[in-house]
DNA sequence: TATATTTGCAACCAATTAGTTGCGAAATTA
DNA sequence: TAATTTCGCAACTAATTGGTTGCAAATATA
């Protein structure tokens, strides 16, 4: 079964549950708490984000606490720099004349 | 049917085409060409990209030019933004300390 | 006008996904 | 030791997804 840090955020409850152990380590029970479904939905959601390592475990006694991996999500930033330079300021700019000149040739 | 920009750059197909058209637009079937799957594929892509207004139309008698939208992939980059301070280095190193704390903490 | 090209749309199919319920293992507590 | 709690795993279901083929509309070309 493959993911990918892509698919992993894609689902919402996914998202939610990145944001909430970013700023705590939790258990599966404390973050299920958190949600509407039930805690295997839950789990099965930390697995898949454990499986692409965007979580790390931690067991302690029964209780397992999920850690934020940062350098994993650090990943998708760097997927993004590819397209950054279009929305910084100076390049925007370029980019609208250049669509402009584009769609102005493109009419004739 | 609903469709976020998360759920949109999940498909390495979408990301691949996100990739070619933010350097150039492209009409379908050029994109098509670029892949091995078939045009119809290719197309529904777009489709999903066009919906969550990552690519914008431009009609050009029978072609279609797809542009990148900058803005809407920006909205990516703003999610992003609650996690960077978690790999930045001065952070990254005082979480490191607060993670082996807890750790530490953990296996007593 | 007849033909070819570009494209979106609808119907269908196979694979994947998110969710559920039930179970058993491991650790804690009485 | 017995009961409880925390948790992952397996089996099942319903919905969604990525892909295919076929078709029709619109534009361009002969």
């Amino acid at each position: 079964m493959k993911r990918d840090i892509f698919q992993a955020i894609a689902d919402p409850t996914r998202r939610a549950i990145l944001v909430l152990i970013a700023t705590q380590a939790m258990t599966p029970n404390a973050l299920a708490d958190h949600f509407d479904t039930t805690r295997q939905a839950v789990s099965k959601h930390i697995k898949v984000l454990t499986e692409c390592q965007l979580l790390t475990q931690n067991k302690v006694g029964r209780e397992i606490h999920y850690h934020f991996n940062p350098s994993k999500m650090k990943e998708i930033d760097h997927w993004m720099e590819q397209f950054k330079k279009h929305w910084e300021d100076r390049f925007n700019q370029l980019d609208q004349i250049l669509i402009n000149l584009n769609s102005n040739k493109d009419e004739k």
